[in-house]
DNA sequence: CGCCGAGTTGAACTGAATCAAGAAACGTGG
DNA sequence: CCACGTTTCTTGATTCAGTTCAACTCGGCG
């Protein structure tokens, strides 16, 4: 259950056996069946979570209904809502799985203690939201300067397996298009390349 | 030079005044001119800079000529390319003063030397880049979602002394807009408000 | 079998970009 | 202190990317 954390931390910090064990007794592990909720809006976010398999999605719903994808996590990967898991405040996300997922959950008590007891991993995630804030900063700068078919193409090639894996309304809503302007996108593609 | 940098400090963690007598040397302090740069896109981001006074921006120049800015750096912000920076890649941002300013310079030994010696700094900086990615993650959804008018009226009441202090074709240009289309807005609002 | 969600396609519409021109504000040098 | 060019901002006309509304197809599942 915790191969892959064990595998990711072990890529960006060095920690000892010991080290790795303790932190392991502050996640709780859990299955999530796919279109379960692990978040819905107005909740509070009791935890930061470790996607160990499957895959997820965090979004809002606008006054229109419309949904707008924050981010995909999938394998690997943090989801949750940083601001409403340190701040209480209730939450504007929802965080949905798109497949039958394994997680690893964490509070903030036990978060806390992670980061107090183990300075590695204060540095662990330090690195783990610089390289999100980085990638973040790069997918608003490509939303604020790039037309819509640069959005795509820009998701394709940084994630080439999420369009086997997502229907196409959800990737027009992670773009910022409507789902009959990303259809229209790609019958132009395949012609026209 | 240090005051702003050290209240900032403060206020996030708790340090000892020798850990602060230690960062402080090493930074290197510098002015820079209104209209100079700090960084110009394809060099190397060679520091992670504080803003003791002042105020900066970080842009992109797309290929049409047009500018997006990323970030307004003021007083008590960081600025810098922070993949290049991390990388050693060659940067897409250029930073420039918009007003004179007083910076604090931290090279990447420097900065590597801080978080090994003082494990308070490490915590600071995940905590500062945490704020930051809550923050980049708003404006992010906000630019999928939101049309040019809300996006500008958010802008003015998250920083309400910017348009005083910046030109409009600026403020254009982070919200992902043009200058003409911001100057209709503006009497659209003067007018209807 | 019938329904529902997902995707496609068409037509009309709209918010914002582009192109173009002029007005106001600013800084710099004489 | 004024004259100059430069940058900034505004306003109008036109164009275009993307939305909206609506109808239709397809595949899966109860």
């Amino acid at each position: 259950m915790f191969e892959i954390l064990h595998k990711k931390v072990n890529e960006t910090i060095t920690i000892t056996d010991e080290e790795f064990a303790y932190a392991k007794t502050l996640f709780v592990p859990k299955k999530l069946r796919k279109k379960r909720f692990l978040l819905e809006d107005g909740e509070v976010c009791m935890y930061t979570t470790f996607v160990e398999k499957g895959l997820l999605r965090s979004f809002t719903i606008d006054d229109k209904g419309n949904e707008h994808i924050l981010q995909f996590g999938m394998q690997g990967w943090w989801v949750g809502d940083l601001y409403s898991f340190l701040t209480g405040e209730a939450s504007e996300y929802n965080i949905e799985a798109l497949e039958d997922s394994e997680l690893l959950l964490i509070t903030k008590p036990s978060w806390n203690l992670l980061l107090d007891e183990v300075p590695a991993f204060e540095r662990y995630f330090r690195i783990l939201i610089q390289n999100n804030l980085i990638a973040t900063q790069r997918r608003l700068m490509c939303t604020i300067s790039a037309t819509a078919e640069e959005r795509y193409s820009k998701l394709l090639k940084d994630f080439p397996d999420i369009s086997q894996r997502v229907p196409q309304h959800m990737i027009a809503s992670y773009i910022g298009v409507t789902r009959e302007t990303l259809s229209r996108l790609r019958s132009q593609m395949i012609s026209g390349n």
